[in-house]
DNA sequence: AGCACGCCGACT
DNA sequence: GTCGGCGTGCTC
């Protein structure tokens, strides 16, 4: 008998292991590794994956057999079976939760509860029935029963009961529901109908999508057949001649849909079905595809001549692609060098080789603009998965690549389980941004995702960057032996020949000491006022990144917070209301303060709306496209702001970081950061990291066409070497001195982190547990040898730092702290995290203490 | 996570 | 005496 070990979908942790299951005959062969199936589980049936099938069973458990198979296909192959196993581990993240990560939500599947009528009873009315089956029924419900039947069963039930059972047997089946609502007062009938088994219910997993069909018309017979039916057809069916005649001519385009005939030979239904009845015609449900890029035109490009930078990248990778073996290259490229170019050939040869590319482009950057390079190139090939599909859409184009329809996978971070066979490249554009990394479990990073998945399938990844994160520019220049450290490929410069714009650094403090109040100096004023004149474009960058628009007392500086989550509001003036970012809470602006009654409370921050207000005042008659939360909200919006400042109708694209981000319009000469350090202050070791990029990036904006480009970013901190290094578009100066940053303070690429939160509602409690904690992993390192000091330059070790209060120490009424794990070397310290976190939430069992693992954080608050 | 079992308080 | 509160423990 052959035993399936199956991981269910049971999001708990001491559900996080295989069980084991009988493979029923009917379903050998068909339940493979990585299926989909049902399964009875305790006292329900839930969804669960097979990952492995196995001759014996190591317990003594009575198995149960699978209940179905929910794909014919399954979802998921050995190889990302295998590839989840590698992230529940590195992640410290549930298995279930790893594999449903990697298929589109519409294939989560819920057990849904369906009411029938028992075979065995169908035949017998329902005081006959009840009463032959009182042997089978145990005692206890036996006892009841025969108090209830006793009593002479009036009419007026027999005359329900049977009704009950005639509708569910007409139905086939219902849920429970559904019965429940048709019959509002039998509902102690209807219960007593399942307990003495005249109903039955059984439970299957339904998925939340359906596949989309429609409706076609085939001929059931041969071409010959058909003629021969029409030349001697009865003289009645006219209008069912016709039809068929116009099927036989259309024979070459069959099936097609019964739609089309209807309306295009202006024929009933009925009229077909006459013919289907005949036995000639055919119709059925046949599956399609829903293509959220239908109907649009993708100008085809051709390859374009590589420039020699280009073409010497081109060829260490395509080397490494026809040997066939893995490889990972960063490919460290300036703005405007033309990495687009070199991806679309690369993947030109994946193609080649018959194997398959996925490219993984920031979410924000997932622009139609995106889209129509690669659509352009590779046609219909290409399959897209962003957010902004809808559930079914984001669920056929997944399909497309399932079944080989596609071979080339464009998307945000969960493109990279694209469910490809023969992979042979993938693409991680602008590798350092932040969004690749999930915060949710599995909080995995699509970059390290994508070099384990290339090295178990023995495929090419190509990261790719104007300002390479810090760890994989030191990864790739250490020269380690370790055989998937990234080669460096560089393209120091711009394809088209045109120079890097020069960028000025403002220092406002002179603006102010000077006399200019407002947000503007005076250089990038006159830059923009040029520009209007001359009919050339600005892009402005409000840099917002801990900064919001908060609602303050001038009076006693009250400032309104989260009543939840200790944050303050932000304030939304399309809604004239103030919000929590983190769990929602809004209300409306209070009139007055609501501690000293002052009149003067007001919203403050620099907002893109108030860089818009001012704008209007100083330049009256400008045209503003302003680009921020508040106006990308609505689907498809963010694509019409930027499709209206490409067609030059406005003079000033502003806002926030959307706006940095692999944009390219030929008119945009100047680009202004309103302020380039109000992220520099922030708690967060990459701060610095974060601003040089952002600054090279919308630098990169400008001048990248015919027309030069000017770049003026204001700052308080002028002197800063992230801001400095960036204007001078100076990276390797950059990496230097933030490498010394890092080394000194211990902190990544020299070292690993992992950050343990603890949430609970009470505070003493959540304290304590933190603390213990703390103990625990502090002693168990300790006995292994492995806890000091990471400035020590030992090989292995593992520090804690900690516990203190969460830079977010309250949210959705819970108090947060949290410990900062630091470690290097060959130690598993995911392992030792997580086994001390079983073991915590073990001694608070019931006292809903919260620990959330996440390796390799990107955000520390 | 659910769902059932089980052991204590307010009621037809 | 029963209905039902939610603590506890299990799920191949």
């Amino acid at each position: 008998m052959k035993i399936a070990k199956v991981i269910v979908d049971v999001p708990a942790k001491d559900t996080d292991r295989e069980f084991d299951y009988l493979i029923p005959e009917s379903l050998l062969g068909w339940v493979e590794v990585g299926s989909r199936v049902g399964v009875p589980f305790g006292h329900r049936t839930v969804q669960g994956f097979v990952i492995s099938i196995a001759d014996h069973t190591n317990t003594t458990f009575k198995l149960k057999p699978i209940g179905e198979l929910l794909d014919l296909v399954p979802p998921l192959s050995p190889d990302l079976i295998e590839l989840a196993g590698w992230m529940s581990k590195r992640y410290a993240s549930n298995r279930i939760l790893t594999l449903q990560a990697m298929i589109p939500t519409a294939l989560k599947g819920k057990a849904k509860r369906y009411i029938s009528v028992n075979s065995e009873t169908q035949e017998q009315s329902a005081a006959e029935s009840t009463k032959s089956k009182d042997s089978s029924v145990p005692r206890s419900i036996h006892k009841t029963d025969s108090v209830l039947f006793d009593l002479p069963e009036d009419n007026e039930t027999f005359k329900v009961k049977n009704e009950i059972i005639r509708y569910v047997r007409s139905k086939e089946q219902v849920t429970l529901d559904h019965l429940g609502k048709r019959y509002p007062e039998d509902a102690d009938l209807i219960k007593e109908l399942l307990r003495t088994g005249v109903l039955q219910e059984n439970q299957s997993i339904k998925d939340k999508l359906q596949k989309k069909t429609l409706r076609s018309i085939d001929l059931a017979v041969s071409l010959e057949e058909a003629e021969a039916a029409l030349a001697d057809f009865p003289a009645k069916g006219k209008r069912q001649k016709e039809v068929l005649s116009y099927l036989i001519e259309m024979s070459s385009f069959l099936p097609m849909a019964l739609k089309e005939v209807l309306s295009g030979l202006q024929v009933s239904a009925g009229t077909v079905k006459g013919l289907e009845d005949k036995g000639l015609v055919v119709l059925e449900d046949v599956e399609v595809f829903r293509d959220p890029y239908k109907g649009r035109h993708f100008t085809p490009t051709q390859p374009l001549p590589l420039t020699l930078e280009q073409q010497a990248v081109y060829q260490k990778i395509v080397e490494k692609l026809d040997e066939r073996k893995q490889g990972v290259f960063l490919l460290h490229g300036v703005t405007g060098s033309g990495k687009t170019e070199v991806y679309l050939q690369t993947i030109q040869r994946a193609i080649e080789q018959d194997r398959q590319a996925i490219v993984l482009v920031p979410e924000i950057s997932l622009t139609p603009q995106m889209v129509e390079r690669f659509k352009g190139r590779f046609g219909d090939q290409v399959a897209v998965m962003h957010s902004r599909l809808s559930g079914g859409e984001r669920y056929d184009e997944w399909r497309k690549i399932r079944e080989g329809k596609a071979k080339v996978a464009v998307g945000a971070r969960s493109a990279v389980f694209a469910p490809f066979e023969h992979l042979g490249l993938i693409i991680i554009d602008e590798e350092h941004e932040t969004s690749y990394k999930q915060e949710e479990t599995p909080k995995y990073h699509a970059r390290d995702v994508a070099v384990e998945r290339a090295r178990q399938q023995g495929a090419v990844v190509i990261l790719g960057s104007a300002t390479p994160s810090m760890e994989s520019y030191y990864a790739a220049r250490s020269q380690s032996n370790d055989e998937f450290a990234p080669v460096l490929l560089e393209m120091p410069t711009r394809a088209l020949g045109n120079e890097l714009p020069v960028v000025h650094i403002v220092d406002m403090r002179e603006e102010l000491k000077d006399g200019n109040r407002s947000m503007f100096s005076r250089a990038l004023h006159k830059g923009i006022a040029e520009r209007i004149e001359k009919g050339e474009q600005t892009v402005l960058l409000l840099n917002r990144r801990g900064y919001s628009t908060f609602v303050m007392c001038r009076s006693c500086g009250y400032v309104a917070t989260c009543p939840e989550c200790d944050i303050s509001l932000t304030y939304h003036q399309r809604s004239n209301n103030m919000r929590c970012h983190y769990c929602g809470y809004a209300e409306v602006v209070p009139e007055v303060c609501p501690d000293c009654g002052s009149e003067h409370i007001r919203y403050f921050g620099t907002g893109t709306q108030r860089v818009e207000e001012e704008l209007a005042k100083l330049f009256p008659g400008v045209r503003v496209i302003r680009m921020d939360v508040d106006t990308t909200t609505e689907k498809g919006s963010h694509e019409k702001l930027l499709k209206a400042f490409r067609e030059k109708k406005a003079d000033i694209l502003l806002g926030t970081q959307m706006v940095a981000k692999g944009l390219d319009f030929p008119d945009v000469t100047l680009v202004g950061v309103i302020t380039a350090d109000s992220a520099l202050n922030l708690p967060d070791f990459r701060a610095a990291e974060k601003t040089f990029q952002l600054l090279t990036q919308v630098a990169g904006r400008a001048g990248r066409h015919q027309l030069p480009g000017e770049v003026f970013v204001q700052s308080y901190t002028p002197e800063h070497y992230s801001i400095v290094h960036a204007s001078k578009h100076d990276f390797n100066h950059f990496i230097r001195e933030e490498l010394k940053h890092r080394k000194i303070l211990q902190y990544p690429p020299y070292c690993r982190l992992i950050l343990v939160t603890f949430s609970h509602e009470q505070l003493p409690l959540l304290v304590r547990a933190a603390e213990n904690y703390t103990r625990m992993l502090k002693e168990q390192a300790g006995k292994r040898g492995q806890l000091g000091s990471l400035d020590k330059f030992s090989a292995d070790a593992l520090d804690v730092l900690g516990p203190v209060a969460s830079p977010m120490a309250r949210l959705k009424n819970r108090y947060r702290f949290q410990c900062m794990v630091k470690w290097r070397g060959d130690i598993d310290a995911t392992g030792l995290v997580r086994d001390i976190a079983r073991q915590m939430e073990q001694d608070f069992q019931g006292k809903d203490l919260l620990i959330s693992i996440d390796v390799d954080p990107q955000m520390l608050m």
